[in-house]
DNA sequence: ATGAACTATGTAAAGGTTTACAGTGACCGA
DNA sequence: TCGGTCACTGTAAACCTTTACATAGTTCAT
């Protein structure tokens, strides 16, 4: 498996009978040669079947033309979509992209940083919510490398963010469910430490109160996302005994957590009750009843990233430092009027 | 944005007051050099906030220590899983992984090829099935890169691979469906040109030959693995009015679709026909009925692939270029015995 | 006392680019 | 004729490592 030895700019030179100062203008600066010389050169390199050394060259110019990614868990397809985004706008403006799984694992954020000071990624997308550990305090005061969070923001640090407007789509997935004549709307998947859910949850309540609707607090429900909180919450609606007409829940995820509760209790759906997600999952068209919910501009928002990661790292002003993009309202099968 | 001049070696080695040759020691065979100097070393590294650049490294070494991963689309959650494995095996042997997404197009295959030529990668996994346009022809002779194919093998060409066995899997899947009593089994999603879909339809044909059954070709309907394929396939059989007791479905997407028609239609599930997928993808529990189907060890074969890849790429004999993991039988609610 | 074997370190080359600077003609206007 | 401008090309330094080879000092068997 030894490698054999490539041609470099030098047997390019050699063979077009110029220096290799010429061949290496011939490539990156073609009008800056002589055309006869630029042909000489030309067919030299599909001679020799030269390629430039990616290597030698980010040593010289000092960067790699590599972005790192950091997401907490590659496998989550809220994130693997978005990922799709991001490679598309950088491989078409020659950037390629590393990918650092991360886990939420401190000592693996802290790991993936040695990318970034050895020179081997020029920038980084921050999947994560936070600072990686070991930027966090050490570099507050030192420049910290371009970087640009994505889905979720980075709080009390001022760091360039991509995401969807969650308070505008909770707003508009409540307004939604007013409109239907929906009055008593359960909140599922309160979370105030978490930025997502805090957006989500003050959308709510904005609808809400520019309904005219009061606030039960019995019908805001803590959860953290998952499908399993989303059946916990439903279960403990019926404990309490204060239920809604209509669920509005915090992702999809919650929301199929809520049907399968509901389902299991042998409820009629949506005639019985309305259920809203949030996100536009892949499977969230699949279950039974369909899933009416708010969906997430994903590769959209991975393009929009990658684009202001380039601005920054080409050293020029982005029009904005944040971008908000709006979610769309996709009306299924799980939301109709109320009951009575 | 510009790079702040960051240590060199140099720099360290000034502080440490020994030479540049000592420094580097000191870092990569550390038994080669004198404690007392080590201490020295290590102690002018933490001042200086000194790493190594990994441009130059890898230019001397003529090594980057990254892989390159060819997907047809990253955000299928059939990939991103593996992915994870991937990943998981290849930071714990200090490799980066470095993602193409090809969206199928030959164009961009033979782009990311150039991180291969151009030594910014020393390694490639290929989840496509096929050699990357570029290679294809071209280097039938030459050399090719290291690589290992994994999920899906590629054809008429001794590449390594790693993924689950199809075959097997399917087989077992079957015998679980015969073990209950059915007779009457379909197989939807059949595509002789895609080798999983091939494998998979065999492995059904096994068990059917292996209890005694007779293959009725009415049974066997084609389809591309996609919900839609599995709901129009479900359609054919009413139309065709060749009804089985059971459905043994190429993939957990394509059961899905033949969940979505019988429940259209109105049938009682799993008591008038059950069904089977191959996958466990992240909803199969969530549909009604839940899923039974064959999960597939997908962080498994992601580590089992790049171990293989490193394995090669170090230059040593694998014990064996082939690795076939099993399908592990998850028993849910989407099939029990046949009717009557 | 001598040379061998070993340990610890240094010197300098090599890896393949990009680019500042210098050089060479050709052309042109005065 | 001369100086200046322009278009093109070459020379050599710089980017930062790793490592073959050389050197110096120490230990030890003879």
């Amino acid at each position: 498996m030894l490698q054999q030895k490539l041609a470099t700019i030098e047997d390019v030179a050699a063979m077009a009978g110029v220096s290799i100062a010429t061949v290496s203008r011939a490539i990156n600066e073609p009008t800056k040669v002589a055309d006869a010389t630029r042909r000489k050169v030309t067919d030299a390199i599909a001679r020799t079947g030269y390629t430039t050394n990616a290597m030698a060259r980010s040593l010289r110019m000092r960067r790699s033309n590599m972005i790192l990614i950091l997401a907490p868990d590659v496998g989550d397809p809220n994130f693997s979509n978005i990922l799709v985004g991001l490679e598309t706008e950088a491989s078409k403006r020659g950037y390629g992209l590393l990918i650092g799984n991360t886990q939420n694992d401190p000592s693996r954020e802290t790991d993936y940083l040695r990318f970034i000071s050895s020179n081997q990624a020029d920038g980084l997308i921050l999947f994560t919510g936070h600072l990686p550990f070991g930027l966090g305090q050490s570099l507050t005061d030192a420049r910290l490398p371009p970087m640009v969070a994505v889905n979720e923001p980075v709080l009390g640090q001022d760091i360039p963010f991509v995401g969807v407007d969650n308070f505008e789509g909770a707003r508009i997935a409540a307004e939604h469910l007013i409109s239907q004549g929906h009055r008593r709307i359960a909140f599922v998947g309160r979370a105030p430490n978490r930025e997502i859910n805090r957006l989500r949850e003050d959308g709510y309540r904005a609808a809400l109160g520019g309904a005219g609707i009061g606030i039960d607090p019995r019908l805001i429900i803590d959860g953290d996302g998952t499908t399993e909180s989303g059946r916990a919450a439903a279960e403990l609606m019926f404990v309490r005994d204060a239920l809604p007409t209509a669920f509005l829940c915090v992702n999809d995820a919650t929301a199929m957590g809520v049907i399968i509760a509901l389902n299991a209790r042998r409820y009629d759906l949506p005639r019985q009750f309305s259920v809203m997600g949030f996100d536009d999952i892949s499977f969230a068209s699949f279950i039974t009843p369909s899933l009416t919910t708010m969906k997430q501009p994903r590769h959209r928002m991975g393009e929009a990233a990658m684009e202001l990661l380039l601005t920054l790292l080409a050293g020029e002003k982005p029009k904005s430092r944040e971008v908000l993009l709006r979610a769309e309202l996709i009306l299924r099968n799980s939301v109709t009027r109320p009951p009575g």
